[in-house]
DNA sequence: CACTTCTAGTTCATCGATGTCAACGGACCG
DNA sequence: CGGTCCGTTGACATCGATGAACTAGAAGTG
């Protein structure tokens, strides 16, 4: 059973062409309700399965996503990626995952490479910029998880803008709020990334507040998503012996790696150093103490962007719609690691 | 470019039939040194990409396998499945991912109605026990992860399995060694899944040792893969009174839940209590204090899986060889948490 | 009643690559 | 020199589903 079972073979059991078999799969043409449960009675007796390869190969249809992120081992995408794959509006769609860790050549290829195998594209760029990514041949409707360029007007890309300058502004403001003003920082700086976003949200709370820059209290990771970098960078942050009264890690996991550091060196969070993260990983609230940190709303960002990419899918011409971008919001998640000392109340 | 390009175009171009280009594409066949010259020469002139639908229907190979798990967000399995994608012998295969969450029906779901679209799966039971899966009609090569059944030698299904008993039996037995005697658990004693096999060699251990077992040190959760059920479950064992000088949890995630229990309960790990998780996710690495666990080898699980399934890829009848099963062997990560407090030692 | 319009369904070509088999020309052999 | 074999290559049918175009009959319409 289910061995062999072609169209052809429903359409004899159910007396019937096989174009009406494909119809009332589809949902196409029309055809009268006894029609229609002969044949769903043939597919459901014979164990029939459609050929995914045919139907790709005349329809140009696959029913499959792809979504390409840097790397699973950092909580985020992981969550992020589980959220789409359960969105409602995914339901009868598949996902492919592909992870690049990292890796501009690999992020390249697999854009420009497996376009053909499926339907549409969700991208988080990692390694490559807009003025990298804008160029390639993108043939399938694509959206793209973070900063919209300025001058991408014309395309027919959209964007799942996320609340990385705000959400980062937000978080500075309440450490400021704290009491705190001499907030260290550890992130990425450079690149494409939400890093550069994350420190712009943070010059702008201090300048908001009157509060100096001051370039020594920045601390820049090469990559943000190894755990291991918020060791690296809080040592080398501590033995600068700059003082600082909070440290705010550009993601969880570095923030995690950091508090690790702080708290073998018998300094004490919160009541010496606030300590507040960005992503709100599941970690970080079981962190000791439980990180304060930012939530970008993975389950908006999944929705959104599923919803984005849809109303592509169904068109004739996928460029016909302008490029869009749709904003999601965040949420300041206030812990133990960022509370006020008491004897500072005092 | 690259647009309506199929092979016919490249074989006019390279002025030779269809088939020649085919041929030199899959080194099938034979042809001139200098004719595949001609052939790779056109191909690169027009940007030529096979269409893998027109591949997949003629010649049922799709080079993609499917993984299917429970869950990303659990950080064991996002790194097991970062290491299946980035492993060398995954090279030239696409890795389409199935998040199942730990339901029944979609397991059995995934598992049945998308065999046709992979050349291979990767399998993670966890709803699903061998008496639910083996009857399934599985129509593609399978390795699935986890122990073999006893009575499942005839089929040609291979096995990965993982160290989860004797790993349990060294870390208790460490713990032991530490001096633990009343060594409480966290995790779940039912069901199909790694947690009964952990359970076992917990006993063993404790049996070797000439410990009594006491069935009220042992705290079972529904759910392991959430953060939150460490928790619940510590929250739980605290609330008996029952006493215990160590906690053993069945995997990393509960263990940092329950962490945040114990420090927050102001119970000092690991001088009144020692803690050890299990899977050595990267987080465990960086808790405070840094979490002893049993590393499985996700590396060697991950290669493992993909050699067994390719060995099968190429076969005429994936079912012409027997069924196998390899072990993977595990590493005790002795961390502070379980560190011989300083005050016993005197 | 003659006309269009609609419904339910059919036939046939086609998507693009590949397996089968046959053809062709040269080398090799007795 | 005729026959055999091998290395190369091509013609053609084929995988299974679907789009385009079409038909027969029913229904509506002035």
């Amino acid at each position: 059973m289910g061995h062999g079972v072609t169209m052809r073979t429903v359409a004899e059991r159910a007396e019937v062409s096989t174009k009406t078999v494909s119809n009332v799969i589809n949902g196409t043409g029309s055809y009268s309700p006894e029609t229609e449960q002969r044949v769903r009675a043939a597919i459901e007796e014979l164990g029939y399965r459609m050929n995914p390869f045919a139907r790709g190969l005349r329809s140009r249809r696959t029913g499959t996503i792809a979504l390409v992120l840097p790397n699973l081992c950092q909580p985020f995408y992981a969550e992020l990626a589980e959220q789409i794959m359960r969105a409602p509006q995914t339901q009868g769609l598949k996902v492919v995952l592909h992870s690049t860790h990292g890796d501009a050549r690999r992020e390249r290829t697999v854009l420009s490479a497996h376009q053909e195998l499926v339907d549409g594209v969700i991208y988080v760029p990692h390694a490559l910029g807009p003025d990298d990514y804008l160029p390639l041949p993108l043939t399938r409707p694509t959206v793209v998880l973070g900063e919209r360029p300025a001058d991408a007007t014309t395309l027919s890309l959209d964007y799942v803008d996320t609340a990385d300058e705000q959400g980062a502004r937000a978080m500075v403001g309440h450490l400021l709020a704290q009491g705190r003003h001499r907030i260290a920082v550890i992130g990425e700086r450079t690149g494409p990334r939400a890093g550069a976003r994350r420190l712009r949200g943070y010059r702008a709370a201090l300048a908001e507040a009157g509060v100096d820059y001051d370039d020594s209290l920045v601390v820049s990771v090469d990559d943000a998503d190894q755990w291991s970098s918020g060791v690296g960078a809080a040592t080398r942050l501590l033995r600068t012996r700059v003082r600082f009264d909070a440290l705010f890690c550009f993601n969880d996991v570095v923030a995690v790696g950091a508090l690790s550091v702080l708290t073998r060196t018998g300094i004490k969070v919160p009541s010496d150093v606030a300590l507040a993260g960005f992503d709100d990983i599941e970690a970080a609230r079981f962190a000791s103490p439980a990180l304060t940190t930012v939530d970008l709303r993975r389950e908006s960002i999944a929705r959104t962007a599923i919803t984005l990419l849809r109303s592509r899918l169904d068109l004739e011409d996928f460029r016909s719609l302008p490029g869009r971008s749709e904003s999601i919001g965040h949420d300041l998640r206030v812990r133990a690691s960022s509370a006020v000392p008491s004897s500072r109340g005092a």
